[in-house]
DNA sequence: TCTGGGGTCCTAGGACCC
DNA sequence: TCTGGGGTCCTAGGACCC
């Protein structure tokens, strides 16, 4: 028999990075918390609800953070640890289905249509929450809905340990009284101009009459917000989505600006070095190569090419990574460097096409290459950075 | 509040092939 | 020579999310 509803979860883990660290030392759990923003230019991955009391938010710049709450403890960014915790909080959920798909790496949906038969879905979703934070120390929100796009709203409207269930016929009440900007996928560079047409929550987009306007705004995408607000979303949850990752990069805003060329190649090639280090940890190969400058104005290029042939190997990556730098350089002081790889594959469906050491001339760039990494006090070292192509965007 | 780092998806133009 | 369409891949930029 075909069912008139599907149940979907949406579960979030609640200042996530900040209760990893709760959970790992629980002497830490009344005291305000905020995870990374230690150096002077940098902003809050994650501040716990400790901290939220002081006004602090994620995102937030350290400096500022730190000046609203002197005695704010402030931790570094533990990737290794949020990983461990994030499998265990997966691994609870697959003891209730297999129907999973990872949202991020703290939240993910679960269609539960056909285990409610004879449970509530509101028992369930007790019972996980109670679980993960009585056996894990975990405290997660949960939305109960018909689709994945109301139960991630679901889940949004009670933190920390909310259980919220949204249904077809609690639109009105509940979710379109929400001011337009909380609405999933409207973002900061949306609403102002929906507020600008007179829509200022969820409710009045439902309402909206002039197609033309809205148009205007939301392009193409029109019809798919009109009928998510209208609460129907057709998404089914796909397990493994995010298995196969699509790409993989690093960058690192600097310190103190970069003037100087000798600097930004070293520090590109830190970078190109760090994501091959994770390319291969993935068993992948990739065949695009990117990098992303931006300047000291906030400006940003970025620029890729692509190989005709697939690499894992730090020297043809490194390669791509300095001559793109070397064809897009600006004239303004870099504040931020990224070395990003795509079109990605598995190692093993490989098939090597090139064998690099049957080219005499790769060698030699190779060992170009390797002394440049080597000679960080060349004499070049404090070569201003030719001026050339002007940064763009803007 | 002077603004991190990890990603995904979409668009639009151009190259190129048939 | 004026000028087809369809399909795919590449590149750059932008919006958004956690």
């Amino acid at each position: 028999m075909e069912k008139k509803y599907k149940v979907i979860f949406h579960i979030d883990l609640n200042a996530f990075f900040a209760s990893c660290e709760i959970a790992e030392d629980p002497s830490l759990k009344n005291i305000p918390i905020g995870i990374g923003g230690r150096s002077d230019r940098g902003v809050l991955t994650t501040a716990n609800y400790e901290a939220r009391k002081y006004g602090i938010r994620s995102g937030m710049s350290g400096v500022e953070a730190r000046r609203l709450c002197p005695k704010l403890l402030m931790l570094p960014v533990n990737f290794d640890l949020y990983h461990k915790y994030s499998n265990i909080f997966f691994n609870l959920l697959h003891e209730y289905t297999d129907i999973i798909e990872k949202g991020s790496i703290d939240e993910g949906y679960l269609d539960m249509t056909d285990d409610c038969d004879e449970v509530h879905p509101l028992d369930i979703a007790k019972e996980i929450q109670d679980r993960l934070l009585n056996e894990h120390k975990l405290p997660v929100s949960i939305g109960v809905a018909p689709n994945m796009f109301l139960a991630k709203m679901a889940s949004d409207m009670k933190k920390p340990l909310g259980i919220t269930v949204l249904r077809k016929r609690d639109l009105e009440e509940k979710l379109w009284p929400l001011p337009i900007e909380e609405m999933f996928g409207i973002g900061k560079k949306t609403y102002p101009n929906l507020k600008l047409i007179g829509i200022n929550t969820i409710g009045d987009l439902v309402n909206y009459k002039d197609m033309r306007k809205l148009k205007l705004v939301l392009g193409n995408r029109t019809d798919e917000f009109l009928k998510l607000a209208k609460g129907f979303d057709k998404k089914i949850v796909t397990p493994h989505r995010h298995v196969d990752m699509k790409s993989i990069g690093t960058s690192s805003t600097y310190l103190s600006d970069i003037y100087e060329y000798q600097v930004a190649l070293t520090n590109l090639s830190n970078l190109s070095k760090k994501v091959t280090n994770r390319l291969i940890k993935d068993e992948s190969v990739t065949k695009t190569i990117s990098i992303q400058v931006r300047y000291n104005d906030f400006t940003q290029i970025n620029r890729s090419y692509t190989l005709d042939f697939y690499t894992g190997n730090f020297y043809e990556i490194y390669k791509v990574v300095e001559r793109l730098f070397d064809d897009n350089q600006g004239d303004l002081p870099i504040r931020l460097l990224g070395v990003s790889l795509s079109n990605l594959i598995p190692t093993e469906n490989n098939v090597k096409q090139i064998n690099i050491f049957d080219a005499p001339k790769e060698v030699t760039k190779e060992e170009r290459v390797l002394r440049l990494i080597n000679n960080i006090n060349d004499t070049y070292g404090n070569k201003l950075i030719k001026r050339g192509a002007k940064s763009k965007s803007k």
